[in-house]
DNA sequence: GTTTGTTTTTAGATTTGTCTAACTTTTATT
DNA sequence: AATAAAAGTTAGACAAATCTAAAAACAAAC
């Protein structure tokens, strides 16, 4: 039997360690995993596995790997969830770009407060999604939907918003950002070309070429108006939904795994 | 000659025992003063003193107490301003009162990024006070007048609005709370009784009397409108000035030495 | 089914920040 | 000035989190 005890005082370190179990157990995930995702060596995640077992967060077996308890699980969300606020914090108030809120969002989800997580949460209006299309788990617990489909998946001549990334790394990120296929902007995926799946995307005034692996790892939220006839250079979608009116997409979705 | 080198990496426990000495020092501070005032003991204060002063921010002597050095000074004026910004934040954009603020900002300041500190800053437009009417070092290092005067030296029969509280006490942060004499809150200063000091205010609708204690503490800043004539229960000050627009009183107030 | 190789764990050391207990220096008192 | 009290320092220990180096367990290949 569990403790169900919240896991009243967590360190830093216990709550990365605890995050990166999360984002990587599916269901079970090795020391050597673990210790490359927190940045330790193996021999410090060892040890510290040991801690969170005793702590009745994690299910640790010697040689076996490690799961989270269900406490565990719990406590994992919450450091997720506040990652993630911070993350919409920093994009949306401060003006950040998604390529840079990461890091920060690391120091700042170890304030201890539920209080002004509240707070936040309410200021920044109940995100359900962070700047890369990420659910951030609710205050009840529960976890929103994907954020839309992968460009991947869109059929041509489909007007779409760019609503995430489900590759966080800076390299993709600051592509992204560099051609202008940012969080809230507006495309129309002009055509799929046969040769190499490289996607011809149409802006109001730029025309972009976004190759298949990129396409692959874009969020993107479809235009509502009806199926086909996509529309070359229209006029600037004010009415565009925005990233966190819309998560009705889930089920053909890969959940993301990423949990930053 | 004490490197000028901005001392990259302080880490948390640094900066507190900086922002103490900051706080306390004038011009010397002993070690249980400070020990006493980062909560720990005399033993870990000379420890940690002795790391300080090996980095060139403080001027340690054996037995003799410590002060800062040029360039403590300058780190723990970046530490104080990081502080005072999320204390803005907190009390202006997430609507925490003034008496919740401080622990808060105590986490927060530890977070180490320029770049955020500056958005922040921009962010809240750029405030020269936090919420108890402390100045906030600027960005290029001045700091600002005192906020207002003490409602002490104001002459009876006169509008004011609070700006800010000299005594950082919970006792007496919660009480001006609880009786509204809240920061942007407008009175009158209706009469000082020749007893006591007490000092009898007027909202719209209620009268409130303060201890000349509590008097003494309380940054207040007068309405621009001629001396005389105090408005008994005057409409709403919808003009009156906001506590950042208003810092040309220094002088006369004594400087604050609360560096929370 | 040994042997090789990878993964994981243990053992021992290090750093930061703290503590208690004992000792030293300074200050104040008579 | 001698002595008592206060203030400050050192020594030794501890907890958290990490490391390196060496040993143990597991997996897989021949």
């Amino acid at each position: 039997m569990t403790a169900s005890v919240p896991a009243p005082g967590l360190t830093s370190a216990e709550e990365n360690y605890l995050k990166a179990v999360f984002a990587l157990a599916q269901p079970r995930i090795g020391t050597n995993a673990l210790a490359d995702r927190v940045q330790t060596k193996a021999s410090s995640a060892t040890d510290m596995l040991q801690r969170l077992a005793e702590k009745g967060l994690v299910d640790y077996e010697r040689y076996k790997g490690v799961a989270l308890t269900d406490a565990g699980r719990i406590a994992a969300a919450a450091v997720v969830r506040r990652h993630r606020l911070w993350e919409v914090f920093l994009a949306e108030t401060l003006g950040f770009g998604w390529n840079e809120v990461h890091d920060l969002a690391e120091e700042l989800e170890h304030v201890q407060s539920p209080e002004l997580i509240r707070r936040l949460d309410r200021f920044l209006g109940t995100p359900t999604h962070d700047p890369h299309g990420d659910p951030i788990p609710q205050a009840d617990g529960s976890w929103p939907a994907a954020a839309g489909i992968l460009l991947d998946q869109l059929p041509p001549g489909t007007a779409f918003t760019v609503v995430g990334a489900a590759d966080h790394t800076d390299e993709l990120l600051n592509y992204l950002t560099q051609v202008g296929a940012v969080p809230q902007s507006s495309w129309t995926l002009v055509e799929v070309l046969p040769f190499d799946g490289t996607r011809v995307l149409q802006d109001d005034d730029r025309r972009l070429h976004l190759s298949a692996l990129a396409a692959k790892n874009m969020w993107v939220q479809a235009h509502p108006q009806g199926s086909g006839a996509g529309a070359q250079a229209g006029a600037p979608t004010e009415d565009a939904p925005t990233r966190r009116d819309l998560q009705q997409w889930g089920d053909e979705t890969p959940f993301t795994t990423e949990t930053h």
